[in-house]
Parts: C-alpha cells; sequence; structure tokens
DNA sequence: TATGAATGAGGCTTCATTCAT
DNA sequence: CATGAATGAAGCCTCATTCAT
C-alpha cells in the first residue's frame, strides 16, 4: 500500500511522536515536582495536549511513568552494553561507566536516575508491577557486578568488599542528585566532575604519597 | 505564674511530649510510606489523638513534616557535633562520623535521610519555605567541609579532587537508602557495613598491593 | 440521477444495510450491559466500523437508542397488528399475543422489553424527547385497551377492573425480565410458558372448583 | 456514662439521622434517575451536606446503593413477615401482601422495587458483592413460595402452574412501575388498585359468570 | 465518505484543613 | 483544650462527541 517500511505510516509516526512527547513531558516533570505532585494534567499542558491524549498511549498514570523509566533504563543500558561487553579490563569498563554517564547525556539520564530512587512505596509498587522493568534493572546491576568480580579475580579490585556493596556505591555515587548541586554551585564541567569521580572510586580519598604531607 | 523555669508547668509539659510523640510518628509513617501516602489521620491514630490534635501542634502538613526533618537534622548534627569538634584527625573525625551514621541510631535517622531526599516536590517545596532548615543543613555540610579541607591541608586526603565534590560524595556514600538493599539482602550486619565503607572511603577500589595501578 | 426508486441507488442501500447492523448490535449491547454500559465504541466494534461512522448514522447515543426502540416497537407493533385486526373474539386476540411474545421471537423482543423498561432516567429522558416513539407505544396500548373494552362489552372480561389497570397487567406480565429467570432455572419451554401465563391471565389463581371458597 | 441506652449519644443519633437523611435521597434519586444519572453530588445537594460528608458515612456510591437496597428490604421483609407468618390461609396471606405493598407506605416501598430490577449490570455487580442482600431476597421469594404451595395443598390455587412461576408473576403485578402511571393518570386510589389487583390475581381477567370459557 | 485521534466535561474518590461542640 | 464531623479542592479516569485527514 504505502512506503511500507520505517515507522509504517504518517500516523504512526506521528502517534509514535506524540508518545515521545508525552514521555519527555514525564521525564520533565517527574525530577521537577515527583511523581505526586505531578498531574496527568501538568503532562498534557506541557505537551499542549488535553488530558484524554494522555490516556490515549498510556492507560493509567501508573503505566505513563513505568514506560518512562523503562524508557530511560532502555536508554541507558544501550550505552552501558557498548562499554561493559568491551575488552577492556573490568576497572577501565567501570571508569568508561562513569565517564558515560557524566558524559554528553546526563542531563536527560539523570532524571532517570531520580525517578528510579523516589519514595519506596512508588518504587515498590511500580516495579512489583511491571517485572520487565525490574528485570532490566536486575541484568544491569548484574553485569556491574561481574564486572567488580572479575576485577577482583584479576586483582584489580580490593576483594575484601563484597560485590554487592560495591555495587549499591557505585549506584549511589552515579546517582545525579548530589552532582547537581555540586555542578551549579561550582561550575564544575561534567568532564572534570567525571575525572574527579573516577579517582575517587578508584584510589579514594587518602592521599596518594603516605609518606608526604606537603599539603597544599 | 508558676514556677517559671525549667519545663515550665505541667501543661507546657504535656505539651511537649505530646508534640514530641506527633513527631515520632511521623518519623516512623515518612519511613514507611513517604510524604504523600502518609495522612494526617494516620499519625494521629498512631498517637492516639485526633486529627485537630495534630493541627493544635503544627499548622499544616507541611509544617509537621519540616519539623520532623529538623528534628532529625537537629539530632544528627548533636551526634556529629561531638565527633566533628574533637582533636581528632580530619580522617579519623570522618571515619568517626561514617561509624556514627551507621551505628546504633541508623535505623532511625535513616528515615531522616530517606526523608530529605525524597522526591523534589518535597524538597524544592519544603526547602524553599524553611530557611531555618536549609541553614542548618548548610552548617553541617560546611563543617564537613572543614574537615575535608583541614585534611587536605594536612596532607591527609587527595588535594586535587574539589572539596564540594567530597562533600557530595560523602552524603552520597552515606545516604541509606542503598544501604539497606545491601544489609538486607547481604545479612550484613550495620558494623560490618560501616568498615567496608570505610575502608572504601579512604583507600578506594583499588587493590591493596599497587604494582603500578596508575590508571588514567 | 439513477433509477431513482425503491431502496434508491446502491449507495443508499449500503446506508440502509449499515444502519440496520448498527441498530442490531445497540439492541444486543442494549440486552447485554444495559444503556450506560454500552459505548460506541462497542457499537462500532462489534459492527466493524469506526466511531465516527456511527455518528454519521444517528447524531448521538441517546439518538442511536431511541431509534433501536423504535425499530423494535415497529417490529413488535406490525406482528401484533396482524393479531389485533383479526377477526378473532378479544380474549382469543390478548392470548394470541401472549403467545405471540413468547413466540419464536421472543429472544429478540425480550430486550425491547427490556430496555424500555430499564430505568427511569432512560425512560424519562428519551421518552420525553422523541414524541414519536411514545405515540408509538400510546397507540399499541390504545389497541390493547380497545381489545379489553371490547371484551368486556362481549362479557368475555370483568367488567369491574378497569381497562388501563388491565393494560398495565398485561404489560407487566409479559415483561421479560421475570420470566427469563423462571426459563433458566425451570428449564420450562417457552411455549409451556405462554400456556401457563394464558391461563393465569383469564382464569385466575384460584382453584378450579367455584363451589369453596373457605379462604378463611 | 451518659443515659446509655436507645441510640447512644447525641453524636451517635445525629450520625444516624445523617445517614439516614442520606438513605433517604438516594431512595428518592435512585427512583429519579437511576443509579447512573445519579451522583454522589445529587445526593450531596438533596441532602444539604458536602460529597465528602457522603463518603464518610458511605465507602463507594456502591456500598451506598446497596446500603439503601438492603433499607428498603429490611422494611418490606418486616412488613411482609407479620402477613406471611399469620395464621391465615395462604390465598389470604397474599392477598394481604398485595394490599400492604400497595398500602400506605406504597411510595416509598415502590422505589426499592424499581431498583432492584434496574438495569442487568447493576444488578449483577451489587448482587454479586453482597451475599447478605440476594440471600434475603431469597428467603422472602420461599416464603412466598411456601404459600402458593400451602396454598396448591389446600385446594386453593390451581396446581397446575407451576410454584416459581407464581411467584414471578406476583412480584411482576406488584412492580410499581406499571402502576405510576395507572394511578396518576387514572387518579385511582391506592387501595381501589389493592382491590382490583387482588381480584384480578385470584379470579383472573374472565368475566365472573363463566357460561364455559374453559378456555385451551 | 470513513476514520480514529483529540477533546473536555463530568464522575468518583481522597484528604488536608476547619470549626462547632 | 480536644474532638472528629464536615468541607471542598484536586486528582484520576471515562467516554460521548467533534473534526482534520
Amino acid at each position: 500500500m504505502s512506503v511500507a517500511d520505517g515507522p509504517r505510516s504518517l500516523k504512526d509516526r506521528q502517534r509514535e511522536e506524540r508518545e515521545r512527547l508525552i514521555l519527555e513531558a514525564a521525564e520533565e516533570l517527574l525530577a521537577e515536582k515527583g511523581y505526586h505532585e505531578m498531574s496527568i494534567d501538568d503532562i498534557a499542558a506541557r505537551v499542549g495536549v488535553s488530558k484524554g491524549t494522555v490516556y490515549l498511549h498510556f492507560s493509567s498514570k501508573e503505566e505513563l511513568v513505568l514506560a518512562q523509566l523503562e524508557r530511560g533504563m532502555r536508554r541507558f543500558i544501550q550505552s552501558a552494553d557498548v562499554v561493559l561487553t568491551s575488552t577492556a579490563s573490568p576497572s577501565a569498563k567501570l571508569r568508561s561507566l562513569i565517564e558515560l554517564i557524566y558524559g554528553q547525556t546526563f542531563k536527560e539520564r539523570s532524571q532517570f536516575f531520580i525517578s528510579v530512587n523516589e519514595n519506596p512505596d512508588l518504587r515498590n509498587r511500580l516495579l512489583d508491577k511491571k517485572r520487565a522493568f525490574h528485570e532490566q534493572w536486575e541484568a544491569l546491576s548484574q553485569r556491574v557486578s561481574q564486572a567488580f568480580d572479575d576485577g577482583k579475580a584479576l586483582g584489580e579490585f580490593d576483594a575484601t568488599i563484597p560485590t554487592p556493596l560495591l555495587v549499591s556505591m557505585f549506584w549511589s555515587l552515579l546517582s545525579p542528585r548530589t552532582y547537581e548541586r555540586v555542578i551549579e554551585q561550582e561550575q564544575m564541567s561534567i568532564e572534570e566532575m567525571a575525572g574527579h569521580l573516577n579517582r575517587f572510586f578508584f584510589k579514594g580519598l587518602a592521599a596518594e604519597t603516605p609518606r608526604e604531607r606537603n599539603a597544599e
């Protein structure tokens, strides 16, 4: 009938575009206001459509938020996979991951981490609801976990710190909440940020040469 | 009127006691359900008073939550001050602070951190509203910041990492959200947890025996 | 333009056919779900057209339902007319009417009675709106009323019971709602049903032997 | 503490009174508009309270309607019991029941029958939800059924008509929907109405002086 | 003409807040 | 003071109806 390829028809493309706009509005509002303060009307208004239109794309507020989280997750995982499945050493992989997170798409990704870590009930309820989402998250954590284990096996990482803790700390350090303030207040570039973070994460806070006290 | 000093009259003491009970109920419920899911009725029911009574003490839900956050903050600061104003070395101070946070009162304090970092709307709206709260938080961050600077000056810490970033990372690592999972899943004791965290924070992830690891 | 007469053009015939399909879908759904639970989408889906198409035929949901009720009414009246305008005796006419209603087309006709007697709002709002419908109903009732009056004049019926009441009771007994349960639960055939109903309607519940009346 | 008897405290009495008013408003509106057209706001407005107040008494619209139906049922059953458990003959019992229904409280009771027989989905959903309601209804029908069987055994009733059918016809004839019109249009008194109905129900429509009418 | 995406009024429900007792 | 009934704004969601394609 029609050109038949890619995003099928014009209608389909418009539909997808609309859906993308809704998800982006949700992404922003989720970051600005959080799940509860964000109303469907807010989203609709930001996109410039009516409430009803939002429901043409998502059957409920929960579904919408879930879809947005999955989308953020998917985007992040795609990028992360490139790094984590490379042939680089475990530590190099993790360094790259840090850089990736603080790379160009930091802004958009940040919302994702914010959202994921929002309040407990939301998280539980949403994660319960969408197995797929939970599984993706676990899969990702599993890859990072594997990288830590590999690194330990190769003598790159301190094997005395339990891997699960490392994974948690890794996510913790990458949570953008904290860095937002730093970046805003200190005018630090994201690249600088990533560099510092890398150094800290792998070498810790202790001064390099323990002998020296040539403070500043 | 009466004896005039100390915990003034009996009435006053009862009032304070009641207020304390309300704040404690709020603390628990905040941790259990989060800001939005927690209703004034929940609080009143847990304390065993009526909704109206809660409003005799706090003019709004926001004020109540704010008061609870300030209270958590105050308690934390008091403990933290003991450590931060001691004569120990900066690094020792920070180690102690980590241990303090993961110490016996971790459970209760965790709620505080959860709440503070909960959803954006709470943070934005509440922090804007109560300058005092914000100032207390800044004051605390200032002390930690000072400890880092002192440590840098003494050669204890890596002076190349900007202090504000260190402060952020410090809070980030202490945020209990991440550790909850570790503790639950790994059955790790809080003491162990604090130990690992200490090691990681000061020595980083790189393996002890560095036959060259000057990555990047 | 075209042959101009009878079922005008092909277009016109298609249009009528489509309209018929819509009305039939409405008939079914009305019986299955009732007025409010039935949505325009339901109808469109069952017919296999789009919502918009339904609106090309009927200007509103109310109009559509009204049209369906009129259609059911019209079909029923056509059948009833055959009976009521026959040369049979009044009582025979009414007996035949009962049998007609419980005859082969009971299933479809029942929907009509269900709908008409459904909830008050539907009735009030719809009947007010469409005089034609109301008039048809009155015309039918008028014929039945006439049959009763004729029967009274001929000494066939008890003349002391007011005719309007008889008409009401007649419709009441024919309302399929009640009999649905009987038929379902008792596995009674519709023919049996009509027989019992006939006997009851004309002879009443009292036992045959008229001598006794020791009803205490 | 207090007077301790009857409707406990003043508060309690006010609460019950308020609840009664809500149920009565619901009863009226249910009859006027039906389940779907009746909004909680309608009810609140008629009682002169706010929407929220209605929810202090009933947790949902369904519960409210259910409560009203149960109330109507309860009132009817209480009256019916007096009649059905008397020592009168079966036919006398049923005659009394007819008179009862068309007696002084006809107006209020009528709403109940209307509601019960409203649209299918409401009935099914509500009856499914509240077993108690369904059981009460069955219990009542059971008593009527017993009266018919007793009457048959005593030779009072035509034993050839199946009892379940008789029960259905009994309810059918009592359904107020039909009679409303008669009463309104014919200015017939309810007492007259009951008289006619009685005569019809027990003797049927056939004229008294039967020069043989062994129809069919 | 047929479609179905878009609209937005309207309904149910929750809950922070007020206030008469 | 303490209570808890009452309030009503606000949120989620549905669906009849419209209209650009």
